[in-house]
Order: C-alpha cells, then sequence, then structure tokens
DNA sequence: CCGATGCATCAGCGCGGATTGACACAGTAC
DNA sequence: GTACTGTGTCAATCCGCGCTGATGCATCGG
C-alpha cells in the first residue's frame, strides 16, 4: 500500500489541449511551416473566431507563436514553438513510458 | 493555401483519455508494476468506483488489462498493456513531432 | 475620408463527460 | 447458511468546454 499519488496536473493540462479535433488539427497543420488563421480555419471547416480561440490558448500554453505578414498586416501567422513542443511531447511520453 | 484537412481522430482520442487527472494517474502509477483498483482510489483520494469506471475506459482503449489475485480473487490488479502505451505514446508524438 | 478584410474578444447556450449515490455481483471468512 | 469485502454498473446530477452570434479593433484599398 502507502503508494504516493503521481503528480500528474501538468501532463493532464497539455493533453486537454490536444483532447480537441481543431486544436490536434492546429499543431499537426503547423509541422509543415507557418499558417494565418483563415487558411487553417477554412481547412478544418471551422469558423475563424473559433480556430482564433483556440489558438489563444495554444498561445497561452506557449505552443505556438504568431508574426505579422510583410506585406499585408491583417494577415497574422502562427507558427509552432519547437522547443516548447519537444517539451510537451516528453512530458506526455513520459506518462507511457 | 488549400491546406488539406489532417486526421487527428485518433490521437484526439487518446489525449482525451490522458486529460482527466484520475486517468492520467491511474496510467502513472502502473508504471511501477500492477496495483488493485482500492489501492489507486486510496492513492489519488478518489472513491472506488470512480476509478473503477476510469479503469473501464482505459481498459475499452486497450491500454490496461485485469488480472486476478492468486490468493483473494476478490481483489483484481490492473496492468499496462506497454505495446499499446507505445504505439499511444508515438501517436501522440507524432502531432507534437 | 469610407468600406472591406482579417483577427480577436465577449455573453449566452447546449452538450458531453465526470461525479454522486444506490444497487448488484462474486468471493471470502465465519 | 450469513455477514463482510472488493469490484462493477446504472440513473441522476453537476459542471466545464466548445460553439454561436455579435461586436470591437487594426489594417488595407478606393
Amino acid at each position: 500500500m502507502d503508494l504516493p499519488a503521481p503528480e500528474v496536473a501538468g501532463p493532464a493540462a497539455l493533453a486537454a489541449l490536444l483532447a480537441d479535433p481543431t486544436r490536434a488539427g492546429i499543431l499537426a497543420m503547423l509541422r509543415d511551416g507557418p499558417h494565418c488563421v483563415c487558411e487553417m480555419a477554412a481547412a478544418l471547416g471551422e469558423r475563424q473566431n473559433n480556430v482564433s480561440m483556440h489558438l489563444a490558448r495554444l498561445r497561452d500554453a506557449g505552443l505556438v507563436h504568431r508574426t505579422r505578414h510583410d506585406g499585408d498586416a491583417r494577415w497574422i501567422f502562427y507558427a509552432r514553438d519547437d522547443a516548447a513542443c519537444a517539451a510537451a511531447a516528453a512530458a506526455l511520453a513520459a506518462l507511457l513510458r
């Protein structure tokens, strides 16, 4: 007996981020480089404000960051933070290791 | 443009399993070997029937399997399916790769 | 200037999942 | 046999999360 309760709050929060198909699709699409919001919204069949909200959550978690387009500053490109994504992958893998 | 919609249903479903702190704690505790239900319920501070229900979901996903105790068949020990867990870890890592 | 476009934020609603409480079942001890 | 323990299942409830619809903000083009 006397099992210690494992600390899983961090990995569980990361898993919750990946648990939504829209957010998972965003991260999958960003594997091949940056994309703008309307582009990903169209690919996912979701509305723009929805995708924007999900991107805000990924941003708060530090998994993605945004930059403006050089020519037209209305376009906002999102890109993955490779270091944060690698750390997240390691944290999740630690649960199943 | 014309981004294809990525296929993320599988990884998202796996992430949803890990997104619950109780299920994540179960998998974390099972890393060091099999445990019975009441043991894990006590360690997590959750009720036994609750843990039993979460174990049923992990069982349906194939991540764990159960065996009876040799001495007292009332006690049911759960253990991880290492192959399924490795496959799940690979599927999740593919999202963040 | 004005209208259009791309993005972000907010209150409200609905739905799915987790918890609760009660019960049923198998196995053990007596 | 009865009493007790460990586990599983079920209806009912609660609650958090995502979607909707509207609105605001910044930027570009005329």
